[in-house]
DNA sequence: GTATAATAGTCGCTTTTGTAACTAACAAGC
DNA sequence: GCTTGTTAGTTACAAAAGCGACTATTATAC
């Protein structure tokens, strides 16, 4: 054995970055699951056209950090429950401009207030000085490039 | 429209918390994956096997927070490439004590390795006094329990 | 113009996960 | 003893994710 106990699981940062992250999306999770019977990236793809305006399924991919199936399949859903509309784009026709439907709008707005609720109730357990810290953190390790493991 | 921008989605906890959460994964996934052809739950419960001794599949269930087939098929396929062995509790003929083979050893001492390398990386990336911060915030926030959202 | 390469998005197939039902072994009540 | 309930772990089926091949459209080279 090389160092006797140097090393612990739960602290190691991918692993304890994993459980924290499941943990604080539990309860999110719950609300847009149950109440419009949505999935991760669903929910995310329509906080994207409520947050930042219409767009296409590439600038979600790239914004959100998703493998295009994974937009391709959220958006057929969504589009299928008429929260989204999508339109071909007369200037590339290879592009869909995508936005919210009326009802797509309300469950945006829905969840986002939940959301707004749920931030403020994770600060407020946690203090709003540590997780100013944290997201300062979490952001750099968010965007940097991360060394590839030896 | 209730607040105008208040709220953006890279600073929503959960989000940014996966984001980062899989930001600092990708690099050691690399390895088990390439290098041993695991996956997650896989190294998880070599680690577990590793660092705190023979124990229970029901034990690595609750130490890691794991649904039972999750940790079921893990412990399966991992005494398929015999890195794990597993007995019948003679006192209690449910339970299966689990164990590490020699193969199974070796390759958790090799991981084991590289994850103290890799953590070490990311702290020094981060900052050291950044990082006990962070463990100290997602420690809390992985153990605490969380609101269920409105 | 045509040929080649690049891009947006979808589809099909395989692997992995989630969920519930299942077997086997023990525990408690009677 | 026998019934009922509980726990450990597996299995079967359905949902979802990963990955590559595919179509359609535009851009570039010639």
């Amino acid at each position: 054995m090389s160092t006797p106990n140097s090393f612990d699981l739960t602290q190691f940062l991918p692993y304890l970055l994993n459980q924290a992250a499941e943990a604080s999306s539990r309860g999110f999770q719950q609300t847009y699951r149950d109440r419009y019977g949505m999935l991760r990236t669903e929910w995310r793809v329509l906080f994207h056209l409520g947050l930042y305006g219409p767009m296409s399924a590439t600038e979600i991919r790239d914004r959100a950090g998703l493998h295009k199936t994974k937009v391709s399949r959220a958006v057929a859903k969504l589009c299928a429950r008429r929260f989204v509309s999508r339109t071909r784009a007369e200037e590339d026709r290879r592009f869909e401009h995508l936005s919210l439907t009326p009802a797509g709008r309300a469950a945006y707005e829905d969840l986002h207030g939940i959301a707004e609720a749920y931030d403020a109730a994770l600060t407020q357990q946690l203090g709003a000085k540590e997780v100013a810290a944290l997201r300062k953190t979490l952001q750099s390790l968010a965007v940097a490039p991360l060394p590839p493991a030896e």
